[in-house]
DNA sequence: GCGGCGTCGGTTGTATGCAAGACATCCCTA
DNA sequence: TAGGGATGTCTTGCATACAACCGACGCCGC
């Protein structure tokens, strides 16, 4: 099932298939190679996931994205991290967990003077790992679970439009704020400052936002980021909704 | 597939099964007296749910949840409303949006002052509603759906262990202090104060923790809240973990 | 000509048969 | 006696066949 899975997420992620149209079962067989039961095992599970949706007849369609849905993904995103930075901070972390977020972070900075296409690819990496290591020490599996259900969106990701940074050469100084960001993040965390470590987690959250504004203002670079084709363009807002 | 979803959620929650304990699939399969296809449709669905865990060797088993997790439900439960509360007060809300919030909440207010078994259900009734129509006015799909995923915990509900306060008259007094954040509710979104929205919804949630907290000590007040098998005690902490 | 009814194609939902994998047990060997 | 390997059973995962439902089209009657 994990085949299938895997590849129809893939399949849909890429547009292959109009949202809102019906995904009938039958050709989706033949075209992954693996038989109607886990088919529909992973049909049920994207569905979960917030890719797909139920018809009233049965049967599911690709959901269809709209641009708000993409800013309150950032927002929410915000929100929850602010609330794992919050934890973090009034449960209190160990000295070795703040060792360890300062660690990554220190990895972080010399990347920031490089412009190169590798710089990039290891920022990404250290700022996932950031931001998984405060959900660690927020110590929520409940919290974990909230996140999970934003961050598997196509647009949700903690990286998500940060690629389309590297064509921008003056968004470049958005990292350095990230940077400043996560430094304070730290420093909230270690001197328990709850309030603060939200806020400055929900602000970190919302250089997404930046970016995504800047996405939607330059049509070309949408297609960069993943699902793209799921988003419905405003102009087909009252369509989308059958 | 709905019949053996509900009886086996209901039978979960009930307490049949012991948290960790591999579920079996051919003893459900003549218990609930449908085939395995279906059966394991219904599991799947109860482990994006958050009821069910996937063992390693494949299988399920029932999720162990802490006191902690009950609190952190609590919690989340009051960032997110927090958040409707201010998408609805930063988004602005219909005249006849904020007459329908206003109407439930006077439908609200006679109740305060009887006592029987059967104002406390129309008081549960007219809360739900005031918390799915605030969400409503958030118009946010997205955070539509990761409330779900608190609320459909068995203890994440909006009117959880509410309805033990039943049992306790001076928790009456409660209801008296909820319905002020109604009020206040209504006036920050009206008045487009977003902030003061979030902080009252989410010392509105808390709410629920006062209750946990006297359910808690109250052992045998547990037994009246749905799931409470599933919360493991505090000793046997570490080997609910395996 | 229009409305209702029946039939047919296609679709999803369910049941069952089959195979592959994991775990435990037991025996054999060193 | 202890360890390792093989075997058998129990389990899940997959494929396929069957049944029930929904919609559409066409036909017949009014």
């Amino acid at each position: 099932m994990m085949r299938a899975l895997l590849r129809l997420r893939e399949l849909i992620l890429s547009g292959e298939f109009e949202p809102g149209e019906r995904m009938s079962e039958l050709p989706l067989v033949e075209r992954l190679g693996v038989s109607r039961t886990p088919l529909r095992l992973a049909l049920a599970t994207l569905e979960h996931e917030g890719l797909l949706r139920n018809l009233s007849g049965g049967g599911y369609a690709v959901r269809a994205f709209t641009q708000a849905d993409m800013r309150d993904a950032v927002e929410l995103r915000g929100v929850l991290e602010g609330t794992a930075a919050r934890f973090a901070a009034e449960r209190g972390a160990t000295r070795r967990e703040i060792r360890s977020l300062r660690s990554i972070n220190a990895q972080i900075e010399p990347l920031l003077a490089r412009a190169d296409y590798d710089s990039f690819e290891a920022y990404m990496d250290l700022n996932e790992r950031f931001h998984a290591r405060m959900l660690e020490i927020a110590r929520s599996p409940l919290l974990d679970r909230a996140l999970e259900g934003i961050l598997s969106l196509p647009f949700g990701g903690v990286n998500a439009m940060v690629l389309t940074e590297a064509e921008l050469p003056e968004s470049r100084q958005i990292l350095v704020i990230a940077h400043r960001h996560h430094q304070g993040l730290i420093e909230a965390i270690e001197g328990r400052q709850g309030a603060r470590a939200e806020a400055l987690a929900r602000e970190h959250a919302r250089i997404a936002l930046t970016n995504l504004e800047i996405v939607l203002r330059h049509r070309e670079m949408l297609e960069l980021v993943p699902g793209s084709s799921l988003i419905t363009l405003p102009q087909e807002l009252e369509h989308s909704s059958r």
